[in-house]
DNA sequence: TAAATATTTCAAAAATTTTTTAAATACTAG
DNA sequence: CTAGTATTTAAAAAATTTTTGAAATATTTA
């Protein structure tokens, strides 16, 4: 005896929306890939206390890796680590001046800053 | 014989800067806590390639969860795990109609898809 | 050149997050 | 009421990320 597969079913006040826009395949195909890709790395990149807090305190001031370790509380390896994390995602750059490396925004990571100063999301936590 | 601690030291240049701005303890102090939480938290919320696809997917359209799990191709759980994420940090909710669980973003999620958009970040991956 | 400093790299350990599987809920339809 | 559906919850397993500690680099200073 064969079974049927059931197929997919979506509830019928929401297909006539889905409907108006083409279907659900249509809407999945239209999504911004490329623009969610950025997102998610940027947010990857982020996604972690120390490193928003670093890219906070870099924004008010470009700053030395002993100067950060600092900021975050951390030992060297853990700061250098975040750092590598953020400059992969192009928020960061670093810069030698003499024995020190000296950390600063990239224009991208300034306007992320930026656009969460602007933001200033209101959420209850 | 005792031995002094080397006390914290930060290069010249950087120093100046540092001094005009109140001092690294005053920067330091002077970063806004409670902006940096909140966006913390929200990254947090986000930081996956399929919640970001999820938040997109409900910024066209609400849906219920059974589509949701084939936006981004998961089980059940896996899916509610990812729902249930993205409510905590106050970006979707969901209603109840009948059998199905409907969600939507909030008008804190939507604003943060908007910004994304306006934004559209131009990072080479 | 030798010693010290700032920082990075690496590998292992620890912590956290995600996925899976099974079972629990709550609603609808028969 | 019973069976079926959509979804969530819970607990264990798997995967990923972060932290740590030791060693490697590059630069400066003596």
């Amino acid at each position: 005896m064969v079974r049927l597969k059931r197929r997919f079913v979506i509830p019928e006040e929401i297909r006539v929306e889905v409907e108006e826009k083409g279907g659900f395949e249509q809407i999945v195909q239209g999504l911004p890939r490329d623009e969610m890709r950025v997102v998610t790395k940027v947010i990857d990149t982020l996604s972690d206390p120390q490193r928003v807090k670093i890219l906070y305190a870099l924004a008010r001031q470009r700053m030395c890796v002993c100067m950060l370790r600092r900021v975050i509380g951390s030992s060297y390896p853990r700061c250098s680590y975040h750092l590598s994390k953020l400059k992969r995602g192009g928020l960061v750059r670093s810069e030698r001046l003499g024995n020190y490396f000296i950390y600063s925004l990239t224009p991208f990571g300034k306007s992320i800053v930026k656009h969460f100063r602007k933001y200033r999301p209101e959420v209850r936590t």
